[in-house]
DNA sequence: GATAATCTGATTGTCGACAAACTTACAATA
DNA sequence: TATTGTAAGTTTGTCGACAATCAGATTATC
């Protein structure tokens, strides 16, 4: 008798929640967007009410920022914030090697496959010169590791890391922006799995975790003309950034 | 010109899910608890919109969850989920010790007086076998371990992972049950951060964090095929984007 | 001329209501 | 007697509307 998975279909929350998800992480709604409601509600095709539900659990994730009677805006992450993100990161992903090396030998095999598969994205992208689809590949390629290396509840808190880490790109340069070490040291990753070193790609996690944050905080927004400062005055910035304004209570 | 802090008035939304948490933080909703919204909202106070405005809130941060058409339901942990958030906890928890002692040193005093407030408390409890006080103390010792060795987000994190553990206690047992051990290693935990011993804080963290996981798996309570076990199964978790439907495109 | 007060327009926060969906109970049939 | 079909009842999911609130612009005052 086999067992078959339960049927679960989304909720609408669910969607609008997965759009709004993928729109902050294409870029399309930068951080700092101000988003009136109702506008919202009428593109994405719902009423206010499921929308506003959304809101909270993108809240709850980090990504959003509700100020109080100005609808919503996408989270603008700070120095800080790239520091935290990726002082988290670093906690959780490099023990992932280690348990996916304990895996059975046909789904290591999987892993790795996939891992290479997301490899070759990036080689590629990397060619072409597209930094829009090596972010993609990278964000992949950690997904990946999130989805074999641990439970339902770790691949969900590290793809919120993930997404907040592309906020953070996208925060501190205004344009997607990745630099060509990362390919190797990805590479690097698969091999040090393919040699079943867990040491090694613990390390080398931790290097390149490293290294993204220096080359985050390497070129501190030279907040240049156009669009970034339209949208940064859009913020009432100056002395109290949006996002500290309505961040979710409770310790 | 002493620089003042803004204002932040708490929202419905925002008193609604502290008051939830809260209840599942007590016992007065047991995990497997099953609600319909208008009782709720009407105990409450406010309507529909706002309680389930908080409910997304709360499901995003694994306390509840809403099964479709039946109202909410708060979360029941399965043994995998008491490994999983003590891994978690074990990944960051032991970190904040380092953190810590990096602090000046007039607010690593400060730090340390009120983790020995806390333990305290803990003893107090433990010599009037009051286990709930002393579970409640157990939890504010290490949400000011987080709320001093790390950012907002990590005290958010870890406080809801907290709130989760205590969710694991009351799935393993079905009553406040904390082991006498418990007050001695939080001693230790308090007296390796006095002596300044980073390495030594670590070791016990990370000891503490295991014997938990065994005491709370040593007895697992004999779920008997109820409600909880219905629901349970109706929610593992969010499932992979890959289902994912199209929104009814622009009215 | 600059600061303060007032007004207005727009948007949110909240509520009530309706219809669809689901559960449960009951009845009918094999 | 067990199983399937049917119907009623309850609850959710969604929407539309109203009022309080706030931001921005305008006017008045020192």
């Amino acid at each position: 008798m086999g067992r078959l998975a339960p049927v679960r279909r989304a909720s609408t929350v669910d969607l609008i929640a997965e759009r709004l998800r993928e729109a902050v992480v294409d870029g399309s709604l930068p951080p700092g967007t101000v988003l009136g409601e109702a506008e919202l509600a009428y593109q994405l095709g719902v009423s206010r009410g499921p929308l506003r539900e959304a809101m909270q659990r993108l809240t709850a994730e980090g990504l959003l920022v509700i100020p109080r009677r100005r609808g919503l805006a996408v989270r603008t992450m700070t120095p800080e914030d790239v520091r935290d993100i990726h002082w988290l990161r670093a906690r959780i992903e490099p023990e992932l090697g280690r348990r996916i090396l304990t895996l059975p030998a046909a789904e290591r095999r999987t892993v790795l496959a996939e891992l290479g598969a997301e490899v070759k994205r990036m080689q590629r992208a990397l060619k072409k010169d597209d930094a829009r689809a090596l972010g993609d590949a990278y964000l992949d390629f950690h997904r990946v590791l999130a989805a074999w290396g641990g439970s339902l509840r770790l691949a969900r808190m590290l793809g919120t890391l993930l997404i907040e880490t592309r906020l953070c790109t996208f925060s501190m340069f205004e344009h997607f922006e990745v630099h060509r070490d990362l390919v190797a040291e990805h590479v690097g990753f698969v091999e040090a799995l393919a040699a079943e070193d867990g040491e090694r790609f613990e390390a080398l996690v931790q290097v390149h975790l490293e290294a993204e944050v220096r080359r985050l905080l390497a070129e501190p927004e030279d907040a240049t003309e156009d669009e970034s400062d339209r949208l940064l005055a859009e913020t009432p910035g100056e002395p109290q950034p949006l996002d500290r304004l309505d961040l979710p209570e409770g310790l």
